[in-house]
DNA sequence: GAGACTTGGTCTATATTGGAGACCAGGCCG
DNA sequence: CGGCCTGGTCTCCAATATAGACCAAGTCTC
């Protein structure tokens, strides 16, 4: 079947394919987390991240915008101040994907409702076939 | 800050919330590509699945299938046939998330480059600064 | 001037996860 | 009877995530 890709040769199907490579990337929990909380609230610094995005730890978090930093979303400032001040905030090509993962959020907040119904009658059915 | 999320309560960014969890497990690699995959192409059996997400282990395909079932999103047929034919096809559920992951597929195929592009230069920046 | 406290990390130890590949059940073919 | 097919599962090992201690620089307290 015909592809819809626009972009030619690239394909996220395709393992040995740059462009798999960047999807496995972005493709994660804290990635796309990150990535909402810099779109919705704007800049922030390494502590307020930890805080808005409740549940990351300090080494995921470095970890994370470090990639997304050398991917070219998210820009990391320093100001030597003292205590230290470093701000993230997402540059353009951030905010374009960040735009794409918002409907992702809006759709889990709105449909957690019915896949959390989903799992208690999938349980029903399978664990507890035969207990 | 005012959320703009549509279902009261409800917030991924929150640790405890029942979407969090949704959010996390969904929020992955193999998932998002087997959702696409589906999308794209209907439905599909096991080894189909295999091929067309190319580098997934049987290991992985089966605990994402089942994590996708049991959430509700993808519907498993088994044929008891010789030999067994077991086909996976998205539910409503199931496609009305794939076709908020599409734009996400082709952003990534569109801006590869870019991101590409941006990685070679931060690591020409940062990596190779005093070798 | 000695401690303690701040921020933005890093390092270590442990638990969880992912991937490679062996193995398995059931039915057909030769 | 042995081997092949599918659609898995199981085991082992490597990689990754998490928790939490630790650190440097400077400032504030006492």
């Amino acid at each position: 079947m015909a592809t819809e890709q626009q972009h030619p040769d690239y394909d996220v199907f395709a393992a040995f394919c740059p462009s798999r490579n960047v999807f496995a990337e972005l493709a994660d929990k804290w990635s796309l987390l990150l990535l909402l909380s810099l779109h919705k609230l704007g800049e922030q610094r390494f502590s307020e991240l930890q805080r808005s995005v409740v549940g990351v730890s300090r080494k995921m978090l470095t970890q994370t915008l470090r990639g997304l930093e050398r991917d070219g979303l998210v820009r990391r400032t320093v100001h030597p101040e003292t205590p230290p001040r470093v701000v993230y905030d997402l540059l353009p090509l951030g905010h374009s994907l960040a735009e794409r993962v918002v409907p992702i959020a809006h759709w889990v907040e709105e449909n957690s409702d019915s896949v959390l119904e989903a799992r208690t009658e999938f349980d029903a059915a399978h664990g507890a076939a035969c207990a």
